[in-house]
DNA sequence: GGCGTTTTGTTGTATGGCTGAACTATTGCG
DNA sequence: CGCAATAGTTCAGCCATACAACAAAACGCC
């Protein structure tokens, strides 16, 4: 278990590498593992074969590897109605290869498994308060509890593709470092090795850190969201992921989508990064319950209950938010040109009572306004989305690369 | 002349095609044709096999095809100082393969030509005002001077592979439709039919339409840029290019790097585009001549006068300009986590005087500022960058598709 | 119920492009 | 002048794909 592939520096399908031989099986082996795992509905090979291009005679190898390596589940043939031999149901394969995704939060973390077919397979989270917490302590227990999970998954007899940890914080994707965490109080660290985690055989289990509202991004994919969209997570700090073609848009060190801090008011109230007027100032959880009279430390509950029995406060701050949130959007927008906005954390829940300041202010701003339609909708993954985000990731890379898998 | 590839779709060198023999051929002949463009010295057959990976018999007979093709030329063999048979340097073919930028900017039009060596090979540029000016009308005198231009290279015996065409204004990437130029008075046409523009022999010659901020972008290339850096070019308007990776980012409809509509102060003037205090309305052209005293229409020169005799005016309104480009700057690094900025179009002259007052607001605005060096440079590519930026574009495709030169 | 039709999946054979090793070409050096 | 070193070429071998023929398993029609 807790496989070879994640090691090895990674597979040439498109890297720059020399083209030879065998890098035409590893394309094709990608492209039909793409093709069977986007289907709406199971393809048989045959279908395989046309929708890629290949003959059926090299779709067959190829899809008799795929099952091989547990990857791809042939269904039992069902008569079709027309006439002719009945094919065969190809599906990604269930409970055979998984995903581990990993997460510490402010209140709580947690480990979660899926298989390639999306299912969870195991999901374990703690709540807890880690605001100012120790990293080695929080991330030891984090450890511990991974290292049942995997153990539970070992003994099921599947096999552990790889992790995604994610934090709160700014993640320097080179290194694997956690640069800062503010909400944390950490910084500084490089939180794998604190993980302690190592597979039943004592294998290495290969761990990816990462933002944790890009991984809550990503989780969007499993829904009908389109392929490139701009993903907001609302919480005491805001983050964001920007989606392009079902992939994370990477930036040199992976600091990117720091939305947080982008201007609404230069003669704004002072921010905790030194500057003036950033967003986090007017749609940052604490500064929305604040304004809506509620304490720092309340929960959304609360500020949920004050909206639906119509409390004045609640609502002008909630809109007050809306149109800061809009302000800053419009700009990524302007400059990104995405036309679709998920909202993530607590404005998943806020979206009713965000949607329509929000985009009436980037109808204003916007200056492809006139010739898209703007698009604005909540979240849909559910509660801990990174957990869900950062198995999916994993997943993904062995759909990309199923070479290393047969 | 005026050859076929570009009218083809795109070869499957990295599409989602299938891959098959011929694919092999494709890609590594890329392979090769990047490894001797890039390179700093000439490179022999041996000294491409290492640098690819490839053994020499198979870059042998790559090379032997690019330069039957046309892309790339031997030169004389020079004897090293150490033992061995002399290497064969090979080189970018010049005056063989050439691409052709054209633009209409609001005081000029031209059209230039650019050789594999990235030499130019022609340039014509006729000064003008087209400020509400007929599309038409001046498309035509522009389509003229482009089939002068494509006569003379033919002429001279070399293939023309593309061209693009550069304009200031929202170009709709995939229908090659220009959806508004507002300094040019010019919305939803069709750009290409208006130039009548066709190659001696009466063939088509494909072109691109594009927005001419990104093709100047483009042009900063040539230099010694880094590979992501964004490009802000002010003029009348602020336009902005993403490169990443040495290729523009692209965005749905190609409608990005709207930079000069983001939120500098909401309490600020009202700006054309129906918002409040956008950057344009502090650091676009006719506001900084405005604010330094200056009639709207005054030149560059004119304000760079007044600059270099230390003229109060004239300094505070580069400086106000400065912050809110700074702060609008910083914005677009904390969502996009580039850390190279190039200041192109007037910034570019002015950026002396701009240049601390920029850097300080991002400094202070930007949240990986500690972990990483802002860098913020003036432009390099000279005059009507665009026009080089486009010609260099498509034969960038050539060299990214060698195979259709074959 | 047998038989043609239709569609799926498999089994050869042919082909193109890369590798690896041997070979030729051309220099420097002792 | 012969040897070592480096560049480039030639040729057999291999591998993954295409193409075509074939086997398998249904439907339907008389």
């Amino acid at each position: 278990m807790t496989a070879e592939p994640s090691t090895t520096p990674r597979p040439s399908a498109q890297g720059p590498g020399a083209a030879r031989q065998h890098t035409l099986r590893e394309r094709n082996l990608q492209l039909v593992a793409r093709a069977v795992f986007d289907a709406p509905t199971p393809l048989s090979r045959a279908d395989v074969a046309a929708a890629t291009g290949l003959t059926r005679a090299t779709v067959s190898t190829l899809v008799d590897r795929l099952v091989e390596g547990g990857l791809v589940s042939e269904l039992p043939p069902v008569a079709a109605q027309r006439a002719g031999r009945p094919a065969v149901p190809l599906v990604p394969a269930g409970r055979s290869v998984v995903g581990l995704g990993l997460e510490v939060n402010v209140d709580y973390l947690g480990a979660r498994v899926l298989d390639l077919t999306g299912e969870v397979v195991v999901s374990r989270v703690t709540a807890g308060s880690f605001h100012d917490s120790d990293p080695a302590d929080v991330l030891g227990t984090l450890g511990t509890l991974a290292r049942d999970v995997v153990a539970e998954v070992h003994d099921g007899g599947m096999r552990l593709a790889g992790a995604r940890l994610a934090l709160p914080g700014l993640v320097d994707a080179r290194t694997a470092e956690l640069e800062v965490a503010p909400n944390l109080g950490w910084s500084s660290l490089e939180p794998v090795p604190l993980l302690g985690l190592r597979g039943p055989d004592g294998s290495e289990v290969p761990v990816v850190v990462a933002n944790e509202a890009k991984l809550a991004a990503l989780a969007e994919l499993a829904g009908d969201v389109p392929s490139s969209f701009l993903y907001v997570s609302g919480d005491v700090g805001i983050g964001a992921g920007i989606v392009v073609d079902g992939r994370l848009l990477a930036a040199e060190r992976g600091w990117n989508g720091e939305v947080g801090h982008v201007v609404v008011d230069p003669a704004g109230p002072r921010c905790s990064c030194g500057a003036y007027g950033c967003l986090e100032q007017y749609a940052g959880k604490e500064e929305i319950l604040r304004s809506a009279g509620l304490p720092v430390d309340a929960s959304l509950a609360e500020l949920l209950e004050l909206l639906r029995s119509h409390d004045r406060g609640a609502g002008a701050a909630v809109q007050r938010a809306g149109r800061a949130l809009g302000s800053a959007l419009a700009d990524f927008v302007n400059l990104l040109g995405v036309s679709t906005v998920v909202l993530g954390g607590v404005y998943t829940e806020l979206e009713p009572w965000l949607r329509d300041e929000v985009l009436t202010v980037m109808g204003e701003r916007v200056l492809a306004a006139p010739f898209v339609s703007l698009e604005v909708r909540a979240a849909q993954a559910g509660q801990y989305a990174a957990l869900s985000g950062g198995a999916r990731e994993v997943l993904r890379e062995v759909v990309a690369y199923p070479a290393a898998w047969v």
